[in-house]
Formats: structure tokens, sequence, C-alpha cells
DNA sequence: CTGAAAGCGCTAACAG
DNA sequence: CTGTTAGCGCTTTCAG
């Protein structure tokens, strides 16, 4: 590791001046040829500057810390922190990830995150939903990721749940279904409301009557897949909007036990929280894949803007890597655009879970 | 966060004595009674210290790096990331994580991990394979993980791919199945190869003959669903083991096809790799879950053990996380305990993968 | 325009 | 036994 010093002794300048030419600080303070020659040298003996020395004097590391509670658990994690990984890389910034169980050790892990001199932080949440924001981190930039701030005092990046709901539905309702069901989830989470919503409203414009019969909120296993069951046999769905592909799995089950095949005797579509499923069931499945890798992505690039103002962002933004497979008998396009919405920090609103 | 300079104030000391009782450094150098009151003092100020500042004079940061291959991608490798990340956070390590896409950027990944000084380097891969540890690595303290390094230079932490295999045809054996077959993976890894060895011994042992008509090893999607289903058309077998869930989805979805209940006319053991199908098909399906949060602890750990040859670290173990569901009406019992192994490093043996 | 000097928080020789 | 001193690599006044 070459040191500012022997870029110094090199060059034979002193090291403020490395310092000032390599910092870009060398307008009108250094001659442009000595800078040119500094910046030489540099170059040749593949300087890199130490961020821990830097963040000694400065205060700031370069460092941003991500808080996952249970994220790192679920499979689709890896996307958001991924895509958060990538943005920090292009950025010059690394990720330092903590995982909290539950809100236990959560302050111990945020101490720990600034004790290595995070410069802020970013708060993931494994399916949108309120939260509040813990004490340690309102001194800090922060940026919520696939959850919404209660008080509305820190931005956050989400999947707009609305209109994948509504678009999924009425690519259903295009499909020439007219028994649309909802399987969804049970409890009142941001995205199973949202997800409501946009299915409701998707049916009303197509002139459809809401009819509650389609609909089954449900968790997991034995339950779940009773509930689909009795789903099916009351209400005889030829389309289905799957909160989940978890959920989606059920329907699946279901429809292979009757005899009826997906894509022709039943239209489903479902949101890929896993990645895996889309590999398996896809070419019968319609998937509505989550921009993780995105969510993560803006949430990094939000932060840094949060942490250095004045700092010109605007080449930096996420490929374009939501990618679904194609269909192979399913009657209904494969792809549905997801998009993100970034909610800016405003005043308090606070909504309750429950009301949403 | 209070400094040491602090701490010598309040106590009315210099520094330097802080620095020594606070590093445990004290033995019969600093008067019991002042050491008493500078940690006295140190408690109530809650003094943490500073690894960045300790870091530029010991040239130790505390941090691992973490180098990944797409790993972070993929649905199970949240669990070697956590496991690795816990046993790190309760050494006093933290876990600075890096993905490479291929080899194209693991220079850049790897240089970066270095400038940020980390003390070591854990290198995953997400399916057990041999490797070539990069160049870049070789002066630092390397774990792999769920991969062998193919020079046998390099201790590896990985599953124990035969006895997995070994134990779950034992289990469908014990259940009375005659006609075993087995679902793999086209590709020649580690982990294919050692659980295709562990089937056949198992079947041997039992006293049954191999029979390739048992066996398809498949890659993904619709080729695999249709080879699947030639399996089941000429071997008609009443119990399969699967190389992992996303292939005995293919085998569960024949099963509903043909109107066999898994569990019943055909039993399944499937390794879990991807815990998600774990939660929707495992009250029919047997799995051996892979111990990724498990490896993902030994490995820090021994890294650990690398970088501080001294440290006692005979108190730490990974708790037992491996946790399957119980089976509902499947005939073979659920849990099949998963070893790991670890590999020392030793001379080169320098197999090939495809010979394996 | 450039360099000397101080200091970020901590550790490690070396005096006293 | 304890304090002084020097220095890790870097940034930042402040003289010159």
């Amino acid at each position: 590791m070459t040191t500012m010093k022997e870029i110094a002794e090199q060059t034979g300048v002193s090291v403020s001046t490395v310092s000032l030419v390599l910092n870009h600080r060398d307008e009108g303070r250094v001659k442009a040829e000595i800078a040119a020659r500094v910046r030489d040298t540099a170059q040749q003996l593949g300087y890199q500057s130490n961020p821990l020395a830097r963040s000694l004097r400065t205060g700031k590391t370069r460092i941003l810390g991500f808080i996952s509670e249970e994220v790192a658990t679920t499979p689709y994690a890896g996307g958001i922190i991924l895509g958060a990984q990538d943005a920090a890389s292009q950025l010059g910034y690394m990720l330092l990830t903590v995982n909290t169980d539950g809100a236990s050790n959560e302050s111990d892990e945020i101490a720990t995150l600034k004790r290595y001199g995070v410069d802020g932080f970013m708060y993931a949440k494994m399916s949108n939903r309120y939260v509040d924001v813990p004490d340690e981190l309102k001194d800090y930039p922060l940026v919520l990721v696939d959850a919404t701030d209660r008080d509305g005092r820190y931005p956050s990046v989400e999947p707009d749940e609305f209109r994948i709901a509504y678009d999924a539905t009425r690519r259903l309702i295009d499909a020439g279904c007219a028994r649309i069901a909802y399987v969804g989830c049970s409890e009142p989470l941001i995205a199973q409301n949202g997800r409501m919503d946009g299915y409701r409203r998707a049916l009303e414009d197509a002139g459809f009557a809401y009819d509650e019969t389609l609909v089954a909120n449900v968790l997991n296993n034995g339950p779940a897949l009773r509930a689909v069951s009795d789903l099916f046999d009351r209400a005889r769905p030829d389309g289905v909007f799957c909160f989940n592909d978890a959920r989606a799995w059920y329907v699946y089950e279901c429809a292979a036990r009757r005899g009826l095949t997906i894509g022709r005797d039943v239209s489903v579509v479902g949101v890929d929280n896993h990645r895996v499923l889309a590999e398996t069931l896809s070419p019968q499945l319609t998937t509505v894949e989550l921009p993780h890798y995105e969510m993560g992505y803006w949430a990094a690039l939000k932060l840094v803007s949060l942490i250095e103002p004045g700092r010109d962002l605007s080449g930096f933004a996420a490929p374009d890597t939501t990618a679904v497979m194609p269909p192979i008998d399913a009657p209904v396009p494969a792809k549905i655009h997801c998009t993100l919405i970034e909610k800016e920090s405003v005043r308090g609103d606070a909504p309750d879970d429950t009301l949403v």
C-alpha cells in the first residue's frame, strides 16, 4: 500500500501538497505543472487512499451501515443488499451489514456500526410496513428500505404496492379472466393493504363488482393450503392474483389436485418475493418481480445524497435488472413493470398499520 | 463517543496508562488501585474503543472480508453470511461483504477490502466446487466456504456431501422404498459427485443394485421437468432423493400430475438449498437442510483462529439452528442431520471437478 | 504558490 | 509503576 509520503518523496514536494492535489483542492493553490507531476507518480505507484487514516481527521469513513432485521435470512434480501452494495461501490463507499434478531440486540449492533464510524444508515425491513425508527439512528443520515417511517420524518424507498396489484389484476382482466381471486397475506402490512386496494380498484375500473368470496388472506402451511382449497371449491376462479410466490404455490397445488392447468384453465399472477419459485414455477406463472436490487441501489444513492448534499449523483442509476422468465403457455404477458416510489421525509401523519 | 483522553483527564492519569489498562496489559505495570479507577470511569463514561484509530497503529482492524461470487443473489446465501456475521460479532469483529460478478471485478473488490484493512478473507462459492484462489488473497489469512482449494493450501468449510446423500437414501430404504431414484444436477460439482456417491453406496450397503434408469441429472426449467417426467414413466420410483429443493419441485409436480401423493405413493427426500420451498413443500417433503448458517459461523471462527493464533476460541460454537418442519404424512423421518467437514490445508492433490 | 506543524485516537518504546 | 514521546496516514490551518 503506497502512501502520500512516498509520493511526496518521489516527487520532491511535501505531503500537504500531495494531499491538496489528490483531493482536487489545488485550484489556484498548486502550480499546474507540479500538480500534474504529483498525479503522475500517484498513478505510477498505484496510490489508493487509506480511508481509515482519512477518517481519523475528517470523521467520514465512506462506510454505510445497513441494518436488516431478519432480512438476511429471507431469500430475497440478497437482492436488496446486492443493490446497495453495488451503488455504494460505484460511489466509493463500502457497506457494513448487521443483522438484528428482532429488537433485542438492535441497539448493540447500531452501537457497533457507530464505533466503526459509518456515515449513515439504511434500515431495511422484510416486507413493506410502518416502523418506528430507533432513537439511536435519529441523529444520522438515514434511509428506510421497504418500510415507511410512521412519523414521516425519514425518506424511504418502497415498491409501488398499489400499482403492482393494479397492473397485475389488469393483465388478468385483459387475458379474459372474469372471476379473479386474491390470495393475500392476513397481516396488515403496507404491502398487503396497498395490493388489496390495487386489486379492488382494477376490478372496479373494469366494471367488475368486488366479491368477498374470491378473497383469501392467509399465512402459511396447512391452514393456508386449506383456505385456498376452500376458495377454489366455493368460487371457482379463472384468474388469481397472489400476494407472493409462496402463496402462489398453494394455488398451484390446488390447481394440480383438481386437474386444472395453470395458463389454460386458470391464469395466475404472483408477486415474486422469493425468486426461487420463479425459477421453477414461472413457465406457467406470470410474475411481478419486486425490484429488490433497485430498491437497495436507490436507497444507497439516496443515503449518499444525504451525506454529501453537494455531490452530483445524476450519472448514477440502477440498471434495469428486472428479469422475468418468458411464459410458455400462459395467456397473459409475463413481465409486469414494478415501479419504485421514494417517499420524502414529510410532516408526520402517523397512520397505523391496521388502518391503511 | 468518549475517548481515552477523557478517561485519562477524569482519572488524573496519562493516556498511556489508560491504554495499558483497557488493553489488559497492566499486569504488574499499573498499580491495581489505579487500574480499577481507570476501569471504573471507563465504565461510567461508556467508553468504546475506536477500532479505526487503533488500526492505524496496529495494522489490525478487526474486520473480516467476505467475498462472494454471486452468492448474495442466491437465496440461501443469506444464511452463510448471517452465520459469519454472528460469529464475527461474538468475536468482536465486523464483516465487510463484497460481491463479485464472475471474475471481472474480483481484483477491484479485493483491493477495496484491502484498503479498508481487513484482517483476513472468506471466499465463498454458491455450490461446493474446486476453485483456484485468486493471487491477491494468497498473503492473507483465508478460509474457503462451500468450496475447496484445488491446490489444497487453504482450509475450507463444506457440507459432508457424501453423508448427506447416504443418510437420505438410507432413510428412504428404512421407510420401505425399493425403487429409489436420484434426481441430481448435471454439472460436475463436488456436491453432485459426493451426493451421487453417497446415494450409490447406501444402495449398495442395503443390497440394492445400482440402476441407471433411476437416475436423472438435470438443470432447470422445461427440460428438467421433462427429464423427471420421463424418469417417472420409465422407472416408476417409490422413493426419490433430490439434489436440492428446486429439483424436488419437479418431482412434486410430476407426482401431482399423475395423481400420486407424496408421502404415500412416493417418498421424497430433498436437500433444501432454498428454505422457501421447505416452508411450502415440507409437510410432504423430507428435507436435509444444508447448514448454511453453521457453515458461515465455522468459517468465521476458523478465520479468526488464523488471525489470532493464540486466542482461545473453545467457548464458541454455532448454535444448532437446523430447523426442519415436522412431516405430516410422510413415512420417513423429517430431520436428517447434516455434518460439516473442515478441510485443513494440505499438500496439493489437485483434482479436477470433472474427475471427482 | 508551497511547506511546516499540529492533531484525529490510539499504541508502544523508552525514560524516569 | 507511570508519564513522555513518537508516530500510524491523512487533512488543514497558517506562515512564509
